[in-house]
DNA sequence: GCCAACGTTGGC
DNA sequence: GCCAACGTTGGC
């Protein structure tokens, strides 16, 4: 039986990598995510049972949510609101689509990288990315005062007090109604003022 | 296994 | 720059 479609958000500071860049480029990998309920997400069935397995052969923890019969985690064909954190104003400014999952994140094994991890090996790896594609940039984005002032997506991850996960899952009708929000274009903006 | 200290996130 | 909230580390 083929899994319906999740929905993701994901955050990324526009300084370091933004919508804009994730345009150009078409496709890339989600690289430097160093926290593990964000990774998680990341890793897609077949990863997350070889890590569920190693564990158990090691007798080692594993978080609960990894071990439940059935795991919320990436596929391939998910899409993703893209999220500006730390940025003027905070917003969703477009979606994309997660094209592949449980990739190693290269830049672990990169000494001179910020996301160097001393104790991964490529035999086992710590640390894992989505690799994802553009898909879309919205005409308005969507700022975090006015999700946090829309009714319907009160109970977004996002919206949630001390939540600060770079990686997290959306209800469809939270993405739906953002998308909505994304694509109507404001009042009182001329087509002058529209160009980049 | 506890928990204090420290580091990071991210809005404001 | 400030600081609340959270995650990780490491001594014991």
């Amino acid at each position: 039986m083929k899994r319906s479609t999740h929905y993701w958000l994901m955050k990324s500071e526009p300084d370091v990598f933004s919508l804009t860049e994730l345009k150009r480029m078409g496709r890339t990998l989600w690289t430097g995510v160093r926290n593990y309920q964000a990774r998680n997400y990341m890793l897609g069935r077949e990863q997350t049972a070889a890590l569920v397995d190693q564990a158990l052969s090691e007798k080692k923890k594993l978080a609960p949510s990894m071990t439940s019969p059935n795991p919320l985690t990436m596929e391939r064909g998910d899409r993703f609101l893209f999220y500006h954190s730390n940025a003027t104003p905070p917003a969703c400014v477009g979606t994309g689509r997660i094209e592949n999952v449980g990739v190693a994140d290269p830049e672990q094994f990169d000494k001179k990288l910020e996301g160097f991890e001393p104790k991964a090996t490529k035999q086992r790896p710590m640390w894992f990315c989505a690799e994802v594609s553009f898909e879309q940039e919205f005409p308005k984005p969507v700022s975090l005062e006015t999700l946090r002032h829309d009714s319907e997506v009160s109970s977004m991850v996002l919206l949630q007090k001390g939540s600060r996960l770079s990686v997290q899952p959306v209800s469809k009708k939270e993405f739906d109604r953002v998308l909505q929000l994304g694509r109507q274009l404001g009042p009182g903006r001329s087509p002058s003022k529209e160009a980049k």
